[in-house]
DNA sequence: TGCAGCCTTACGGTTTTCCGTAATTGGGCA
DNA sequence: TGCCCAATTACGGAAAACCGTAAGGCTGCA
């Protein structure tokens, strides 16, 4: 079984949920932390000291407080894992049940698992556990259309995109910034047959429905 | 202390972290439900068995599930037990900080304490518990300007527009419907102009940055 | 090497949005 | 009634988005 799990999550009663869980395993080396700057610096650290985590458990939705965070959710936490190469497992755990999130966890960041927070997480939990330790995926029961659904492969450029014109960026103006950051293709033409693509498979009217339907499914 | 306390809640995780709360305080009738339905049926029949509950810690989200409930959220589960003149005192217990929400539901709701979810979250139901015992009310630091603070005032019309926006219509379009619906203003300009204002407003960049900021905030 | 196919980029015309200015409307009031 | 003020509407030029077409560039393959 996993020897050394780090939880991140800032839900202090969920916390103790997790602990019942991982506890049943005999699970002893158990690190919490409420944010998800702390749950990288953790994990980076223990790689450098040859003590690596074996798993992470981390929430998705983390509430912003005084303290300023760089990694400011679940996701974000997830990305910064998979930059790094790590060979941790990742278990996503998360009140989110909206299947092209779920879906995109898997494509993009390469979870082993997601469990929803709900009326069976202890027991979800626990099954997703024992499924990644045998090196396979888990889907809890009520997300678990999510990976089967043929849906457009959204890209993390698509992501990247998306959030770009969320912030209200002009076309010109994201073309400027991926040339910055040496991202292609980043010509303005590039990014308006992008959007048109996610307008057609989100059936968006004009971008700011579209904007409005990837807030709505959470991918953004 | 309490005597018999009912925790409606449909995280399992969280149900764990509230039992911890209450035991500390020596409370050892504590009954749990998942949904709102039996939360009001178990509060019902105790009092009509005239050993009525004398506190309810709440959740106000829950999920949807097989189960069709009349009851679907706290919210709802609080206006009816306000219907039915209960003696006992409510603590709602939520993931939601946005102050809006909290002051509707001590103004509306008459609850006693509003406890957010998060990282301090056992000590913060812990103090409310004590203080509603003591015919206090108490709020979780992080929304204790929810009651002082006044809001600001978006009008219908505001919302009204903000929504067609989202769903992709066009100025023009927008325009053709209000007409329609004989609601004033309606020309292109005095929709143009109430977009400014509201982008000044929400210091949005442009209309998708305003709609984006406006869905994070829960107005629409 | 040469070609096909796909992705990317460039460009120009049309539509929509943006934004300032000016005209119009309607209500309150002497 | 006549005037003022504010809200609403109209309009026009500039900017941005939208959309189709064509050119350029890269890769795989014969």
């Amino acid at each position: 079984m996993f020897k050394k799990v780090l939880v991140a999550e800032d839900i202090k009663m969920i916390n103790e949920g997790v602990k019942i869980a991982l506890t049943d395993f005999g699970i002893k080396h158990i690190d919490f932390v409420q944010y998800c700057d702390d749950a990288f610096l953790k994990l980076k650290k223990a790689s450098l000291d040859n003590a690596a985590f074996d798993l992470l458990i981390t929430d998705l939705n983390f509430k912003k407080d005084f303290r300023k965070q760089h990694l400011k959710n679940g996701t974000d936490l997830l990305r910064a894992i998979q930059k790094e190469d790590f060979t941790i497992k990742t278990i996503a755990f998360s009140i989110e049940d909206r299947t092209e999130k779920v879906k995109q966890l898997f494509d993009s960041y390469k979870i082993d698992a997601y469990v929803c927070k709900g009326r069976q997480d202890i027991l979800d939990l626990k099954k997703a556990i024992t499924q990644v330790y045998q090196n396979k995926i888990y889907l809890s029961p009520n997300v678990d259309t999510a990976l089967n659904q043929e849906s457009l492969q959204i890209q993390n450029f698509d992501l990247e995109l998306l959030m770009l014109v969320e912030k209200g960026y002009s076309h010109h103006e994201i073309s400027t910034l991926l040339k910055k950051r040496n991202l292609k293709p980043n010509s303005v033409s590039a990014i308006e047959k992008r959007l048109n693509n996610l307008k057609i498979h989100f059936k968006a009217k004009n971008t700011i429905n579209l904007i409005a339907k990837a807030k709505d499914l959470g991918i953004i």
